[in-house]
DNA sequence: TGACGTAGTCAAGTAGCTTGACCATATAGT
DNA sequence: ACTATATGGTCAAGCTACTTGACTACGTCA
């Protein structure tokens, strides 16, 4: 129950972060999104992987985030099916306010723990996660 | 990312586990509203304060649960207006199997920590939570 | 070169929510 | 006691983020 609760708080805290921003036209969703696309992109089935979600809806996302400005479409290096999604600088820009957001929220959890408070909680944590996997709940 | 991802892992533990145990027609988001039944009941209004949904989403998903045989309504005993939603066994057998699936998940963590990490990881999330407010995140 | 696999899109359908309107009952003001 | 307003619940319609199914363009391997 503590877990869910505190995960909950930790997205609600970085969606009302991100909107503060001026980003009102995302969803949290859309952040877990742009944790795949940032760095070398990703193209539409790798983004529909991350997201556990069909291609379909993964390019339907794609086709929202471009007309919304903060995800473009570059034809892919290497295979001419495929087109990497590329964040914009305006969703650069977005990245990093949820980053802050999310740095705010645990904040007060992190000055109040111990060095080794914070690597028990990192240990207790990584038992139950499976890396990589940071998408929607459902 | 930590923790979102174990939340996730949990989530997704849990449904594994009911579904295991024959309840093959249920949602996570079913669960959440379990937790509020469980007890003495709740109205439609407090259900979906507590899911933070609409009471006519509320009212909708509790029409479900009793067409699947989890949720009674029973006539409120002050309040000629509301009607009290309540478990019924199968649905009480449901939240034990959700029980036993949480425990599941968790019992590595649980058998791997000492007590003092064990507490220091609950007051941690503690910092964290609101209280009370278990529902799904989006 | 041909058979098959993969990236992506188009179109249509669905589930779970929303908003808006409404009735029945409860509660407060005078 | 009587009216006005607030609250519990439902009905109906609409929206949105997904799904399934069909299809085209390109890649890969015999």
């Amino acid at each position: 129950m503590l877990l869910l609760s505190a995960a909950r708080a930790l997205v609600d805290g970085i969606d009302s972060g991100v909107r503060a921003s001026g980003f009102t036209d995302l969803r949290p969703a859309h952040g877990f999104a742009f944790v795949r696309l940032s760095g070398t992109g990703a193209t539409v089935t790798e983004l529909a992987e991350h997201l556990e979600i069909t291609k379909q809806a993964a390019s339907q996302m794609a086709d929202e985030l471009i007309r919304k400005g903060y995800v473009m479409r570059r034809p892919h290096p290497t295979d001419a099916r495929a087109r990497l999604l590329l964040l914009t600088e305006k969703g650069q820009a977005c990245t990093r306010a949820a980053d802050e957001a999310a740095a705010r929220v645990l904040r007060p959890l992190a000055t109040s723990l111990s060095p080794a408070e914070a690597g028990a909680l990192r240990s207790a944590l990584l038992h139950l996660a499976t890396p990589g996997r940071i998408r929607p709940i459902w």
